[in-house]
DNA sequence: CGCTTGCTTAAGCATGTGCTTTAGTATTCA
DNA sequence: TGAATACTAAAGCACATGCTTAAGCAAGCG
């Protein structure tokens, strides 16, 4: 396919793993290292990291290795634009309920008139 | 793989996908036909309605039928779900520096010792 | 009636995803 | 030093995804 994907892919489809989500859930609560992420899953050590290198590729998670050791932490601020996003197609919609409240009120089939807020 | 996918991960999918999100976009200004919804994207119009099949499996949209013609809208309500997960994540890490204020608050500056609880 | 419109269904194909196992490579410690 | 630890890299496999084309079928129209 070749496209080069867009943020909001990455971190759409990073979250669409209940896996990765769980992984993002325990980092909420604090960084960690691979393996202490890895200890919940019944998987392979080494599935559970492809999982957070889709996480890093995404932005919402970055690691920095000391020693052998790689510690993970959350980057929160990848999750606002996803945020964002669900927000506006939301605010958008209930907009146009506004709009269309208007539109009703402006037509009226019957005399009252000031119940649209 | 044969495991039953939760609404979060249909929900996470669908909107991994930009052709997808841009329906979802147009939706939010108004109900479409499947019609009217392919005809911006240069993919054959058999590709959008796979994209709108995966929308409605997670909820997303809804659609009916009349006549020969099938009506698209959004259900704004099934965005919430996800929209929460984002803004609880934010939440549970954000209240984690709160905690970690209040540490340091009670704490002053003691000789570190052990580098991981 | 036959023709166009608006989907619908199915098959097929290239690529992506989510694992596995195996075989490394650095660190750390006894 | 030599063994355990903590990843890391790579190959391979089953199944999912994102398209395509082709064929079909029930409205609606002239």
């Amino acid at each position: 396919m070749l496209k080069q994907a867009e943020p909001l892919d990455l971190v759409f489809q990073a979250l669409a793993d209940p896996t990765r989500r769980a992984i993002v859930e325990r980092l909420g609560r604090g960084p960690a290292t691979v393996s202490e992420l890895a200890m919940p899953f019944t998987m392979s050590l080494a599935a559970v990291v492809q999982h957070l290198q889709v996480l890093e590729a995404s932005g919402i998670v970055t690691s920095e290795k000391t020693g052998r050791v790689r510690t993970c932490r959350i980057e929160s601020a990848a999750l606002k634009p996803a945020e964002r996003w669900l927000a506006d197609r939301r605010a958008t919609w209930e907009h146009r309920f506004d709009r269309l409240g208007e539109l009703l009120a402006t037509q009226p089939t019957d005399p009252p008139k000031g119940t649209t807020p």
